[in-house]
DNA sequence: TTCATACGGGGCCAATGAAG
DNA sequence: CTTCATTGGCCCCGTATGAA
C-alpha cells in the first residue's frame, strides 16, 4: 500500500478498491453500511451502481446545501462544473464506476500531472520532470504531443473496466479480464460525459496517439542491502498500443482496441491489494484541467479527511507551463467557486505562501443518512 | 523624492469544445 | 460545415515596499 507522502502530513493512506477505505472496511459499520446500500439498490443494478448514485444523489445535495445563503459559495462565483450533455441525464447511464490509478509501486503518480492540463500546446519531444524525494518522474512527450488530461479520460475508462471486471472475476463472476480492451468510441465518449459529434469521434484517434507516445519514465533511488544505492529505472506509456477499426466508405472511426500498459495491468489484476480510487463520476464535468488535477489531488491525499498542500508545490507538480501567479489565479477562482465533488476548498496563509486546504465534505458519504440540514 | 523590484488583478488571444 | 463560449497562458499596469 502507498506510503506516506511528506507533503501530506495528515492524510489517510490510499483508499481500497472499492468506495470505503481499509479502514470502513475492517470496522464495523461496513456491515450496516452494505444493507443500507442493498435496501436502496435499483433492480438490477450492481452494489458498485448502487454506491455511485447514491454518492452522487448525495453529492447534490451537499451542493444545493452550499448554495444556500449561509453557504460555502460565494455568490456570482461562476461555476466550474460543465452541463452534462444532452442524453447523459439518463439514470447512471451504463458507468458502474470510475476508477482512477492510486500509485505505481508504491509511488504515486497520482500526486503528479502524467499529462498536459493545457488543452492546446501539444508539443513534439516535450518532457515535464518533477523532482521527489527518492528520485525524479519524466514525462515525455512522443512524435504527436504530450496527453493532455481530457485524453487520461481513457486511461481512467480502461482502469476503470479492468477494476470492474476484476471486482466481477474475484465474485467468481467472470473471466479474468485481459490486457486488451475494445470498446466502441461512442461508448468512450458516453463515458467521459462528453458529447458524440464527429469531430469528438475522430479526436479520441489522436488522443490515443498521444496517449500512445508519452512516456513516463520513473528513477528511485533507495538504500538496498549493504547501505549500497540502488538506482531503479522504468518507462512506460499511458497506453500500450492500441488499434482502430474505422468503417472504411465513411472514414469513421467505429471501435478501437487499446491495450492496458504492464504497470497498470499488473497493479490492478495480479495485484493483491490493488492501488485504485473511486473517483466522483462529476470528475468529468469538472472544465478546468487544474480543477481536475486539483480533484485527483484532493482524493488522493486528503482522502476522507484533509490535506494542505502549498499553492507552490501543486504548482510544481502539475507541470503547468505558465506562471506561478497565473496559476494561483485560476486556483483561486476553482477555490471561490467551490464546486468540486466531494471536496471543500480553502485557502490558508503559510509561512512560504499560499496554502490549499481540500477537506472532504462529510455529509457526502452515503455512511452518515439523515442528520442535519 | 526617485528608482527598482515583486506581486496580483485585468484584459486579451489562439485553440478548443459544444451545439446547431 | 458554422457559430459561440470558455480555456490556459501571456502581457501590461497599479500598488506596495524599501533603499538611496
Amino acid at each position: 500500500m502507498g506510503e506516506v507522502m511528506e507533503d501530506n502530513q495528515n492524510g489517510p493512506k490510499p483508499v481500497g478498491h472499492a468506495l470505503l477505505s481499509a479502514l470502513d472496511r475492517l470496522s464495523a459499520s461496513r456491515e450496516a453500511y452494505v444493507k443500507r446500500v442493498e435496501a436502496s439498490a435499483l433492480p438490477g443494478e450492481t452494489f458498485e451502481q448502487t454506491e455511485m448514485r447514491l454518492r452522487r444523489e448525495q453529492d447534490q445535495r451537499d451542493r444545493a446545501r452550499a448554495a444556500m445563503p449561509n453557504g460555502s459559495i460565494k455568490p456570482g462565483s461562476p461555476s466550474m462544473i460543465r452541463k452534462p450533455p444532452k442524453g447523459d441525464e439518463q439514470p447512471d447511464f451504463f458507468v458502474p464506476g470510475l476508477y482512477d490509478m492510486g500509485s505505481r509501486d508504491n509511488r504515486s503518480v497520482m500526486d503528479v500531472a502524467v499529462f498536459r492540463l493545457s488543452k492546446r500546446e501539444k508539443r513534439a519531444g516535450e518532457v515535464i520532470r518533477y523532482d521527489l524525494p527518492d528520485g525524479y518522474v519524466e514525462v515525455k512527450a512522443g512524435p504527436d504531443g504530450m496527453a493532455s488530461v481530457w485524453d487520461y479520460d481513457i486511461v481512467l475508462m480502461m482502469v476503470s473496466h479492468l477494476t470492474e471486471a476484476m471486482n466481477r472475476y474475484k465474485e467468481a463472476k467472470g473471466e479474468k479480464p485481459g490486457r486488451t480492451f475494445r470498446p466502441h468510441v461512442s461508448d468512450i465518449l458516453k463515458f467521459a460525459r462528453r458529447g458524440d459529434g464527429s469531430r469528438q469521434i475522430e479526436e479520441v484517434e489522436a488522443a490515443l496517439d498521444r496517449l500512445k507516445g508519452t512516456t513516463i519514465k520513473t528513477v528511485r533511488e533507495k538504500m538496498g542491502p549493504g547501505g549500497r544505492k540502488q538506482r531503479m529505472v522504468e518507462a512506460e506509456g499511458l497506453i500500450s498500443s492500441y488499434r482502430v477499426l474505422s468503417r472504411t466508405d465513411t472514414n469513421r472511426v467505429s471501435s478501437v482496441e487499446i491495450e492496458a500498459p504492464k504497470w497498470i495491468y499488473q497493479e490492478i489484476v495480479e495485484g493483491k491489494q490493488p492501488d485504485v480510487l473511486t473517483v466522483h463520476p462529476d470528475y468529468f464535468l469538472i472544465e478546468p484541467g487544474i480543477g481536475r488535477f486539483v480533484y485527483r489531488l484532493a482524493r488522493r491525499a486528503a482522502g476522507k479527511g484533509e490535506a494542505k498542500w502549498s499553492f507552490r508545490t501543486i504548482y510544481e507538480r502539475s507541470g503547468s507551463t505558465g506562471q506561478f501567479k497565473d496559476f494561483s489565479r485560476h486556483l483561486r477562482k476553482i477555490i471561490a467557486s467551490n464546486d468540486l465533488p466531494e471536496y471543500d476548498l480553502r485557502e490558508e496563509r503559510g509561512q512560504s505562501g499560499p496554502l490549499l486546504i481540500m477537506t472532504y465534505r462529510n455529509g457526502a458519504a452515503p455512511l452518515e443518512s439523515g442528520q442535519g440540514g
